[in-house]
DNA sequence: TGTCGTTGCTAATTCGCATTATCACTGGCT
DNA sequence: AGCCAGTGATAATGCGAATTAGCAACGACA
């Protein structure tokens, strides 16, 4: 039975109950056994067998003090972390994470203190406690130029998950090669036969949004149609498209490729005999659906893995701070694109 | 690379770029202003410039050592915090208490450096850095009794989520009251005309699963059959329901009342009108179903939220160590329990 | 007899921070 | 001049463990 623990007990405690010196004790714990600390077999049993009879523990902070390092890993993400909103769109992520952290005895610090205004949360402000994490990691569809600036300005050490644009200097981050996996998907629909695609969504504001219409413009051409998404119904998308004949729609977002097949259903246009439908990524916000779209997902488990992996590296010297990294996103066959009608 | 040594900023790095003494920086930080320490308002405002302009956070684990504060909350769970296969038990508990956490400015520290043996995390072990935090909440179906009880030996401040037996001591917890939504479903079907009633699931082992048994009985009789799950095919279980004519299952556990609906389906077995299956509480494996149970669902967010809240109250004293709560479940109409043939 | 090497241990220091005790200086008063 | 009170800061200390430097005792050897 452990003693009724009023005051901790500490090294020095045990020093004086095995008559020997704190420092043999912590020597003894530590089983050194260097030139500099010759501990005979008897003295050694003396002070395990109090170590033993009272249940001592080492205080792990005061370990850690002596260490520069506290093994905290710091995530901040800039909605709620568990949001019921965002359909889960950080739980991968956070898996990989958590596995990574886990394997290197990290703990994982979630910066819930930072105040949320207007629906997000920043990383600055009057009390930012960002410092007490060795680094951190930055989860988030977009993350203002100008904090990432100053991140890299006070360099803290820190790996974004999703590429960034350069703040200031190269961000460092872990992100998912959106372009090159459009540009993939696109090239399918050309192989398959279509000519007359576009590119649905905001295309632009955050990186991965730009990188999706950049990938559509390299395979599909300059010239090919962007149908802006923001605050249009969806059945007005699906006119717009329908107008111009398209007959292979790239949707930058997951849930507006649901809603668009929705709309599609109500309407009777069928999908993909009358329109195929590629999904450029996962859903960011929840949607349900049965439909298996063609597209690819984004290797989110892989990325926070690899991040916290970067991040530990460049905090113990082996990387350098300003490291980009790029994963191949995972291509998904589905149901909804194949060869337009008529070919 | 030249990596600048990203060594951490404290006290003494302030004190000399604001030309002061590290003892100034520390009285300041803490806003003392006794008569012991007086701080004209000058060089006050120079340190503080100096910390707002590094960012400046003192260690958490210096902090701890002279037992203060660090508005840091742990979360321990027994389980990964972020499965793939936990079907996203512990989301919505999280929800609830980084909502809690967020409005009392606190931060989660999630202890994944707890070694994961057999499946299963620890608290207790070599390097354990509970203490990092200012206090704990625990999460997980199960938690070993020698592990609260040494907690409390400890008199470590933490709340359970979930009830928990007493171990050496009140377990402090805001659970959920699963014997009395038990027990509420149960004579639901009772006053529908079902007489042969069944629980199905463990029915042991974690308090939940023993609060639910105990509710079921105290509604269906002691006598009441009692169907374990354990390693048994789906399949086996409707068989062993069937030939004892029973008319409504209790299911412990929503993927095993999923399990038992898709054999059920095969089978040719009409639920609800051959079988009303229950639900008594949501899914902790991942169960894919269109199919809305009758039953109840676990106020998991509010626990969350409460289990803070209450963390809180006993960190500030305002509320005593052993505080145990428990929470009403929310009742579900669904779709699965009706009538029993021929009533 | 002095020097060296070995053995067995300990005093002192360090980490970052909070706290306590102390100090230097100024101005007013006797 | 001498004393005290008030002001503004700092040196010193401690928390618990790890590490470094070093000391005392004892033989062996020249």
């Amino acid at each position: 039975m452990p003693d009724k623990a009023a005051t901790r007990l500490t090294q020095r405690d045990i020093a004086r109950l095995a008559k020997v010196s704190q420092t043999t004790v912590s020597l003894v714990l530590n089983n050194r056994s260097d030139a500099t600390a010759r501990i005979p077999a008897e003295t050694r049993d003396r002070v395990l067998k109090v170590i033993r009879e009272t249940g001592y523990q080492a205080d792990p902070l005061a370990r850690r003090m002596l260490k520069q390092r506290n093994q905290i890993l710091g995530v901040f993400t800039y909605e709620s972390v568990f949001p019921s909103s965002s359909g889960d769109f950080y739980h991968p992520f956070l898996a990989g994470i958590e596995d990574c952290a886990e394997r290197l005895g990290w703990d994982l610090l979630l910066f819930t203190s930072a105040p949320v205004t207007s629906g997000r949360r920043q990383i600055f402000h009057e009390n930012n406690r960002l410092r007490i994490a060795d680094g951190c990691l930055l989860l988030g569809r977009h993350i203002p130029a100008d904090e990432l600036a100053r991140l890299i300005a006070e360099e803290y050490p820190f790996v974004s998950v999703g590429r960034r644009d350069d703040a200031g200097g190269p961000v460092p981050y872990v992100g998912a090669d959106y372009a090159a996996a459009t540009s993939t998907t696109v090239e399918k629909a050309f192989a398959l036969g279509h000519r007359r695609v576009a590119f649905v969504g905001p295309g632009t504001g955050a990186e991965s949004s730009a990188d999706r219409l950049r990938g559509f413009r390299r395979a599909a051409g300059n010239r090919a149609p962007h149908v802006p998404t923001a605050d249009r119904p969806p059945a007005e998308v699906l006119d717009t498209l329908l107008d111009a004949r398209i007959t292979a729609a790239f949707v930058e977002e997951r849930a507006d490729a649901v809603a668009l097949a929705d709309a599609a259903a109500e309407r009777g246009v069928d999908i993909p005999v009358d329109l195929s439908v590629v999904a450029l990524g996962d859903a960011t916000r929840p949607a349900a659906t049965g439909i298996d779209f063609s597209g690819f997902h984004v290797p989110r488990q892989e990325m926070g893995r690899q991040a916290t992996e970067l991040l530990e590296a460049v905090l113990s010297g082996r990387a350098a701070a300003g490291t980009q990294r790029l994963l191949p996103c995972e291509l998904a066959e589905g149901t909804t694109l194949i060869a337009p009608k008529g070919s």
